[in-house]
RNA sequence: GGAGGGGUGACGGAGCGGCCGAACGUGCCGGUCUUGAAAACCGGAGACCUCGUAAGGGGUCCGCGAGUUCAAAUCUCGCCCCCUCCGCCA
């Protein structure tokens, strides 16, 4: 959410600057109603500090045994005209905000403009496609043939959408989720948190999957609980309405969740395999910095997501995604796709962004020096977070990348540790 | 799910319906003292909204929301959360 008084002061100039991802925003609604709110505290201010100052008046009369009914009765009136003025404002107060939470972070300038992901820009490549000896087969097929990936029983007990992974399968999802914990917690210096899965309205408020998304999201139907669709929801709002103290930052944790998405509009698109799917496995990163530290963070961040990559040994290039491209929180994203040889194209595996004090707005996620001093105001924390890395996609590109013409897939030296010794997965 | 207790500032902990943004203690910041530190003493320090170029002014905030009243941290009701005991349960 951008602050009201820069909202009321630069209304223009922020419609400008968003262009075409302000489209459906109601600017002259909303121009309308911060004036209106701004007169009508005024107002209703004013009827207070009068209220209070007659009612001591009438402390006062009392005391001295003095007749109050006259400052009594002018006081009753007073006391109706603020209880008016504040339903009024308060009805105001609630549409204002229901308008503000719907406008989209403004773009860093650093971004490029640009409306579809034909525009987003490519920042840099690692490493290079691996020399397949035969025409490079889908994951799935790859999977389904070892017997690890199970699409038909997991549409059985579940739906479309779904995937069971066994054996050699599941124990190499489990390994990626370790290695990734590990290398962050012990060479990155993130903190582990696992943290619930379900969370409440004001936590998908604070991160901005609400009000605006809610058909993206899964909610539970007897409580107000909405199912993660991303780790960065929980670990984000940790933080919410709290003021941190300035020592602590920066802030950085890591978190292994299941994320699930409704997927809703994506009808058609990557209906086999794992690459999207209603629940996935996911290790996030999330940051909290003082303002002027969040860029240099976010390149920090996204080179932890690279390590992940790098470590595994698979190509990958890095995305500065444009402005019509990004998310509605974000003000800087990167995208880390990893290079998928049947597809023979880049696929995301992980988004890096920069939130700037948007999320921090939303939540209450504030900071304050130790002294006691002037110098010490507090002001709103910077939130960063990026995937380090999507599981499910790893898996696919350690599948496709690693395949053998005999059918095997063998295993990336770092993880073998992770999968007992094991060097390659072979029909059983 | 049943019974009881509780939610006050960074923390602990007071608070006859008006003089309470809130005693007191700890912690924090500055100062005095000291070779330095501690102790002691003195002083300072919350968040948010709003008007103002500023100095400064006004308002809100004692879990959340309604209500009673001229006036609510204090009274009433609803909700949320925490604790103890019982039941159920991985």
């Amino acid at each position: 959410m951008h602050d009201l008084r820069t909202l009321r002061d630069h209304l223009d100039a922020i419609r400008d600057r968003l262009g075409p991802r302000g489209a459906d925003v109601q600017w002259e609604t909303l121009r309308k109603l911060i004036e209106e709110r701004r007169a009508l505290t005024g107002r209703v201010e004013q009827l207070r500090a009068d209220l209070k100052k007659g009612s001591d008046e009438v402390a006062r009369l009392k005391r001295e045994k003095q007749p109050a009914e006259t400052a009594v009765a002018a006081m009753k009136a007073v006391g109706e005209r603020i209880a008016e003025g504040e339903t009024a404002l308060r009805t105001i107060e609630e549409s204002l905000s229901d308008l503000a939470l719907r406008i989209p972070n403004l773009p860093h300038e650093t971004v490029p403009v640009g409306r579809t992901a034909e525009e987003n820009r490519e920042v840099r490549r690692w490493g290079a496609p691996p020399l397949l000896t035969a025409p490079p087969k889908a994951h799935w097929d790859i999977g389904e043939a070892l017997g690890i990936l199970d699409f038909d029983r997991a549409a059985k007990i579940a739906g479309a959408r779904f995937a069971v992974l066994t054996g050699a399968g599941a124990r190499l999802e489990r390994a990626l989720i370790n290695f990734m914990l590990d290398l962050h917690t012990t060479e990155h210096g993130y903190r582990e948190v696992m943290p619930p899965l379900m969370v409440n309205r004001l936590a998908m408020t604070g991160t901005g999957q609400l009000p605006k998304f809610e058909e993206d999201l899964f909610r539970l139907r007897d409580e107000d609980y909405f199912l993660i669709p991303t780790a960065e929801v929980p670990v984000t709002n940790l933080h919410r309405e709290e003021i941190l103290n300035e020592s602590a930052l920066p802030v950085r944790y890591t978190a292994y969740t299941p994320c699930f998405r409704r997927e809703a509009g994506s009808y058609g698109k990557d209906t086999r395999g794992l690459i999207r799917l209603h629940q996935f496995n996911k290790v996030e990163l999330v940051a909290f910095t003082k303002a002027d530290q969040s860029y240099e963070e976010l390149e920090r961040l996204t080179g932890h997501a690279e390590t992940v990559l790098q470590r595994l040994g698979l190509h990958y290039r890095v995305m500065a995604l444009c402005t019509g491209d990004m998310g509605f929180s974000a003000a800087k994203t990167y995208d880390i796709e990893v290079w998928l040889p049947s597809q023979n194209q880049y696929r995301e595996i992980s988004s890096c962004s920069n939130f700037e004090g948007f999320q921090a707005r939303r939540a209450g996620i504030r900071w304050k020096g130790a002294g006691g001093k002037k110098d010490s105001k507090t002001e709103f924390v910077h939130t960063l977070n990026g995937s380090g890395l999507a599981i499910g996609r790893t898996l696919v590109a350690i599948l496709e990348n690693y395949q053998q013409p005999d059918g095997s897939v063998l295993i990336p030296e770092i993880l073998r540790p992770y999968m007992g010794g094991m060097a390659r997965i072979e029909k059983e």
